[in-house]
DNA sequence: TATCTACCATGAATATTATGAATTATACTA
DNA sequence: TAGTATAATTCATAATATTCATGGTAGATA
């Protein structure tokens, strides 16, 4: 069994990604490539790494050994190539960092400016999406900045800060349809990042079971902004991360509708591979992200 | 850096033999393939990898973070490669046993015939000699049995039996010296694995301060079995495991000369790298070996 | 069922990379 | 200073990886 990096590169990718065609494209280099490099280390390897599941493509048990020493060893590499440029003064590598995109738009790009300032070396590509978790998973993206708790096997995860939310709406809107009580809400359409409205959570779990409003009228919209926006329009009331409508409540384009409320908070993790914590970029990346304050926030 | 497997092997060699030849023969390639590979390797880590320290080749700072990984990527490879085969009902891989020379000649080799026909797959080679830690190291060797204590970085150890020392002498010698008591050696000349007579440790140790025998004559010879020879010859005393003369004792050609005396004992271990504790094939082994009782031995 | 479409496998040609033989360079030794 | 052991070079060649062009297959679509 002569192993081959290329090989073994072309095997991984092929994993994560469960097509050869993408795995080529990841690897600047033709499908044909990849499935030449495959079959060459399938046969070293004696049995199969790939076997087809119902039309899709899945890993063997022979492939699923090498998908995990491939990982060590990737990272392991990794590892030591930082490291060689670290002791040399310089720290490189190349962070895809994931974020959800009303926060990475609006306050990230923002706020890693000094990062990127302090370490000239690295490189951050960003990633604003609101799935994270698989591109995480399969090495799309290295870091995630994400409010929704994941568990996954080899996750890590660290806590950032706190976010609280808001009820909002427009003043003509909160007149509109007399709004006072929590309760009001159920007869007012309403804003939400799901159908289902579990996107309310945090802010019904706030509320003793007796005043909880049961939403009617439920509008989905995928973006925070366009959230925020359509209730400015006073299209319906909107739940949304403080931070993002700050502006808004100065200027009293939008109403804080229950400021006394004390809303559940949501808090922000770091989420990276447990294999690439390792990584000297990664934790400084991590020591800058932690010092983020709220506070800081609302400044910025 | 575009790392490639080969590079990392020959650098690997080099690193272990710290001689570009030495490893050029290990790897079955010639000295010139070595000698590029490294300097590719060097360039593509933007660093020197080996740099000479009087005379002597030596692995530079990056070298060694390099060599580091290396370690811990060529065992997940073997690993795997290992659980690969496993998983289909075959057993694998090389096992370069290392152990003292009269123990692995005269009981190592018969005992393990059982293990060599449970574990077809696995083949075993043997190398019998005094020094056995460095080859160790180096990965010359994968498993060591030896009785000496052995400490390094990175290494496991593992206790196997206990064996208990002999004192031996012909009959016409011990009749011509008239040896009584342990004094009695000192005018007797006395054959040792070493000229400081270091390896009579255990017999003096087990000897009050005052009934020790000053050695006035020792003869060197580096193996047991010469010891043993050369003591029936009635060239001198010896001091041996046990175990090497039990024959010897049943037909009287030679005799135990304090067998009252309660001499300290020692311990055989098995070390080998913490890395390669991981491979089936040496907790198989390991196993095995531990099943070995000093009675079996004797029987063997 | 015929026809797409999105895949992956294969074979031959080509580009790239590793290796070996021979030689030169270097450093230590006597 | 020559002698020895070792590493670096150079250049020709062998081995390997990649592409290009093509064929095959399974699932989806009409």
């Amino acid at each position: 069994m002569a192993l081959n990096l290329n090989q073994l590169k072309a095997f991984f990718a092929v994993a994560q990604t469960l097509n050869y065609t993408e795995a080529a494209r990841r690897l600047y280099v033709t499908q044909s490539a990849v499935s030449h490099a495959v079959a060459t280390l399938a046969k070293s390897a004696g049995d199969d790494l790939f076997g087809k599941a119902g039309g899709r493509l899945a890993l063997t048990g022979s492939g699923k050994i090498l998908y995990k020493a491939c990982e060590a060893v990737f990272y392991e590499l990794e590892r030591a190539e930082e490291q060689i440029a670290a002791a040399r003064g310089r720290n490189t590598g190349t962070i895809k960092l994931g974020a959800t995109v009303e926060f990475g738009t609006t306050l990230l790009v923002k706020y890693l400016k000094g990062f990127i300032k302090k370490n000239p070396g690295v490189h951050v590509d960003f990633q604003f999406r609101h799935e994270l978790l698989r591109p995480l998973l399969n090495d799309e993206l290295d870091l995630v900045i994400d409010c929704r708790n994941h568990k996954a096997e080899g996750l890590e995860k660290t806590p950032l800060f706190r976010e609280d939310y808001a009820v909002i709406a427009s003043r003509e809107f909160l007149r509109a349809h007399k709004v006072r009580r929590p309760q009001d809400l159920g007869r007012c359409p309403v804003l939400s990042m799901d159908k289902a409205g579990a996107w309310w959570g945090n802010f019904l779990g706030a509320l003793p079971a007796a005043e909880r409003p049961e939403f009617k009228n439920i509008t989905e919209l995928n973006h925070i902004r366009a959230i925020i926006n359509a209730a400015m329009e006073g299209l319906g009331v909107g739940f949304v991360p403080r931070y993002c409508v700050l502006k808004e409540f100065k200027a009293r384009t939008l109403v804080n509708v229950f400021p006394q409320l004390k809303l559940l908070e949501d808090n922000f993790y770091v989420y990276q591979k447990t294999g690439k914590a390792g990584l000297e970029r990664h934790r400084n990346l991590l020591g800058y992200l932690k010092n983020i304050k709220t506070a800081q926030l609302e400044r910025a």
